[in-house]
DNA sequence: TACCAGGTCCTCG
DNA sequence: CGAGGACATGGT
């Protein structure tokens, strides 16, 4: 077995299945995790201005906006097309950077009501190439948020690489890269089955981990100690403890 | 108190 | 190109 297929199993027996992306149940106002099979309209949307939301901020800070968003039934193109953006910069204030963060989401609707109609499922139809680079077009959305709203939101098959990830990896395979997208092929490449693509549910559930490890064990400052991959972690190896 | 969090864009050199 | 700065709240 590949280092990063292990890594995966070890991940997934310490922490099980982690169930992203959080996503607010149709009637009710705060995100839960719980993997749908299937997402309701309003859902996908939720999971695309979220994706935003969460740039290099906490998701607890994310929630909070989330549910103002939910409690003034803003998740849909209309209602945020409609809403002036300072109205909703004030709505995302536990996000940060709320202001620039309002705009980003101005930007993300003005473009999916006029390139296909606020319909998502038409957007999402595309292929995963055309798909990232109409979603890149948008100011706002890079690589990371575009490829967490391909995964999450349309649910195609893409492996998202975040701080946690490269931080992960730099240290347990000494493995680095300049490019998001060199990150992103090593992965997808390494994790390729025979058959084909790697299943979408299973690239999901590897980000979510490695975020989970990120969080609690792989820190900024990482607390070997605790950490249950430690035994061919260069890192520790090195004392970098 | 200082540091960190599920990045992205813009501006320089 | 690629480094460096701006954006900002809330938790530890």
């Amino acid at each position: 077995m590949k280092k990063i297929e292990s890594i995966y199993k070890d991940l997934f027996e310490k922490y099980s299945r982690q169930g992203w992306w959080p996503v607010t149940e149709l009637g009710n106002t705060e995100p839960t995790y719980n993997s749908r099979k299937h997402l309701a309209e309003k859902q996908k949307l939720e999971i695309c201005i979220g994706a935003i939301l969460t740039q290099n901020t906490s998701w607890k800070n994310v929630e909070k906006a989330i549910v103002n968003l939910n409690k003034n039934k803003l998740f849909s193109p209309e209602k945020l097309n409609e809403i002036k953006t300072e109205k909703l910069a004030e709505l995302i204030k536990s996000s940060g950077y709320y202001n620039q963060k309002a705009v980003k989401i101005k930007n993300f609707i003005k473009h999916l009501n006029a390139n296909f109609g606020g319909d998502l499922n038409l957007l999402f139809n595309l292929k995963i190439k055309d798909l990232r680079k109409e979603l890149l077009k948008i100011n706002g959305i890079g690589k990371e948020t575009a490829d967490s709203i391909i995964l999450y939101a349309a649910k195609k098959p893409v492996f998202v690489v975040d701080a946690y990830t490269k931080r992960i990896f730099e240290r347990l395979l000494n493995l680095k890269f300049r490019e998001y997208d060199d990150w992103q092929n090593f992965f997808e490449k390494n994790l390729k089955k025979e058959g084909g693509i790697q299943k979408q549910e299973f690239f999901a559930e590897y980000h979510a981990l490695l975020v989970e490890f990120g969080k609690n064990i792989c820190r900024k400052k990482p607390l070997c100690q605790k950490c249950f991959l430690n035994k061919n972690c260069p890192s520790f190896e090195n004392k970098i403890t």
